[in-house]
DNA sequence: ATGGCTGCTTTGAGCAGA
């Protein structure tokens, strides 16, 4: 019996609300970490997710960003820890922390960036520092099993990218952009839990929701579970759940998904 | 591809996403 974790983000969990409950009898994850709630705590769907036996921790905001993460109803929860709690005044809900059966579990939502140069890449840049600086303090660095899962709005190489040239030079791919991603992830000592079981080219979780991008696979991977090494050790295979990118009203991203043994 | 789509907002044109 293994446990999958999952990351996806629903892109407005209020629209996806079918969506979501969907998901979670297809996998049936040990925890679902959802980015872009795109609401408050008091509008989260909490009634539905408890109808097929999930409970939600979630770290709300009205209209843009909201991170959660779900575990089965009868799951131990605790060490919960809705951002980054340092010396920054910062309205924006991100980044949450959720212990599950004895699993360190982390959603993060990172910054899309703007352009180049613009304050919205500043704050991107910023974000990723506090990242690096708060992951330990959250037991990355830890024996325990540990993950960190979400949108991290980078593109980690050339095979993560179906058209690299059209995005070497947005926040997205360009080079300064992998180096943040690269940086926090390998200074934390944490593993990309697909490329443990897959190294082929385009296996992408999001696709533009313009230009026919899903029907053509043009589109990046930029949705990952990181496993630290107790976790990574454990990851028997990871995956994209590209159908859920099918049909009516689909979130522009795919969830992107890890099982463990143990 | 200066747009193209989608979701949100003190309801409706503008922002943000990626």
């Amino acid at each position: 019996m293994t446990a999958r974790i999952i990351a996806w983000n629903v892109n407005s969990v209020r629209v996806r609300e079918a969506r979501l409950v969907a998901l979670l009898e297809r996998h049936k994850p040990a925890a679902l970490c959802l980015q872009e709630l795109k609401c408050v705590d008091a509008d989260f769907p909490h009634a539905a997710v408890r109808a097929v036996g999930y409970e939600a921790t979630t770290f709300g905001q009205k209209t843009y960003n909201g991170v959660a993460v779900l575990a089965p109803a009868g799951a131990e929860v605790s060490d919960v820890v809705r951002g980054f709690g340092d010396d920054v005044d910062d309205p924006q809900a991100r980044v949450l922390a959720v212990t599950v059966n004895g699993v360190r579990v982390v959603s993060a939502y990172v910054p899309n960036g703007g352009e180049l140069g613009s304050e919205k890449w500043a704050y991107k840049q910023a974000w990723y520092a506090r990242l690096g600086r708060w992951l330990p303090s959250v037991g990355a660095g830890g024996d325990a099993p540990f993950v960190l899962c979400g949108d991290f709005n980078v593109a980690w190489d050339e095979r993560d990218v179906a058209k690299p040239d059209n995005w070497r030079d947005g926040v997205l791919f360009h080079s300064d952009a992998r180096a943040l991603l690269h940086t926090v992830v390998q200074g934390a000592g944490l593993t990309d839990t697909l490329r443990q079981h897959h190294a082929e080219p385009n296996l992408l979780s999001w696709w533009d929701y313009r230009n026919l991008g899903f029907q053509k696979n043009d589109g990046l991977r930029i949705d990952y579970v990181f496993a630290n090494p107790a976790a990574a050790a454990r990851c028997v295979a990871a995956g994209i759940d590209r159908d859920e990118r099918r049909g009516q009203q689909p979130s522009d991203h795919a969830p992107v998904w890890a099982d463990f043994e143990g």
